[in-house]
DNA sequence: TCGCCTGCCACTTTTGAAGCGA
DNA sequence: ATCGCTTCAAAAGTGGCAGGCG
């Protein structure tokens, strides 16, 4: 089994995919976006893999177009079913944790980014069906702009306040299992619990670079790979799932969503009873017990 | 003045090494 | 020598908060 980190050690767990795009904005200079090569990697074998993911067809260098946008997080009834853009026939991807990324999404799900990197909560985890249990796929994640607007909370929603930054250069995380049997892939969920996002645009991680109070949608590629150095690519499947739409904060603005993260993810145990920060959010969290409450999933209450 | 960002804090979970016995 | 299990400390991941910056 390959593991691009064993490869590629001073990669990280992401970079980016493909050499940088032109940047035609000029408050994006060349020197920065060079600075996305990694040169300390080991050029032959990058190359080698790069030109193959290059060869494919152009669907992860270049997003493809997204449907109409609702009007605003939070107020959209239902998300529409996951899209996908297909040269993989057969192949399938559903969301797993799909409950969980619609009660945030019903409030509006923001993902926090820091210098460091921070995880994503809720993430993604798909199950796959109808590869071919003997070839060898390689699983990508990358997050592309929504729109072309700054977002702004404005005390109860989040409204379009002015244009987006330009949009910098596009990383991809390369699941670690990468490449692998489709019977691996099918054999259980795959999830990408391991990807960062930051808002440092000089980060030397290969996390996800993101613009703060920006619309993002994270987008699962699938690509088929006979060998990790594959001049033949079997095509490629990109997906995503309408409800996983977020947008990047560097600190939450909606009450609830920092409710919600404080009630599903683990790590914050911390911050509710019996947490440093009981007092402040503990009364609030008995009610969502108490009473039926659409902004708590049930596998959350289950949890008290 | 305001909106946004950063570093630090206390807390929890995860991870991996070490120790032990079968 | 190997394997499986348990224990424990270190590392990593949380949101809150105060203060800084433009």
């Amino acid at each position: 089994m390959y593991h691009p980190r064993e490869l590629y050690p001073s990669l990280g767990t992401g970079y980016r995919l493909g050499p940088p795009q032109p940047v035609s904005d000029s408050s994006f200079p060349p020197a920065l976006a060079e600075g996305y090569r990694y040169p300390d990697l080991d050029t032959t074998k990058l190359d080698c893999f790069l030109s193959g993911i290059e060869a494919a067809p152009r669907t992860l260098a270049a997003p493809p177009p997204l449907p109409p946008l609702p009007p605003a997080l939070g107020t959209e009834p239902s998300p529409p079913a996951p899209e996908a853009l297909h040269s993989l026939p057969g192949v399938s991807l559903s969301l797993e944790n799909q409950e969980l990324w619609k009660e945030f999404n019903s409030v509006g799900t923001e993902m926090i980014i820091t210098k460091a990197g921070r995880r994503m909560f809720p993430a993604c985890r798909v199950s796959v069906s109808g590869l071919d249990p003997e070839a060898r796929y390689l699983f990508l994640l990358d997050v592309v702009p929504v729109d072309g607007a700054r977002y702004r909370w404005q005390g109860r929603r989040w409204e379009p306040s002015g244009k987006a930054e330009p949009r910098l250069p596009d990383r991809v995380y390369i699941h670690p299992d990468s490449p692998a049997t489709g019977a691996h892939w099918m054999r259980q969920p795959v999830s990408f619990h391991r990807v960062k996002l930051t808002n440092s645009t000089l980060d030397p991680h290969g996390h996800l670079i993101l613009h703060s109070m920006h619309k993002y949608q994270p987008r699962v590629h699938l690509v088929r790979a006979a060998q990790l150095c594959s001049q033949h690519w079997g095509g490629v499947a990109s997906f995503r799932f309408p409800e996983t739409m977020f947008i990047s904060v560097t600190a939450y603005q909606n009450p609830r969503i920092t409710q919600l993260k404080i009630a599903a993810n683990p790590f914050a145990k911390g911050f509710r009873e019996n947490g440093r920060n009981c007092k402040r959010w503990a009364p609030f969290i008995h009610s969502l017990i108490h009473v039926t409450n659409p902004y708590l999933p049930p596998m959350c209450q289950a949890q008290f």
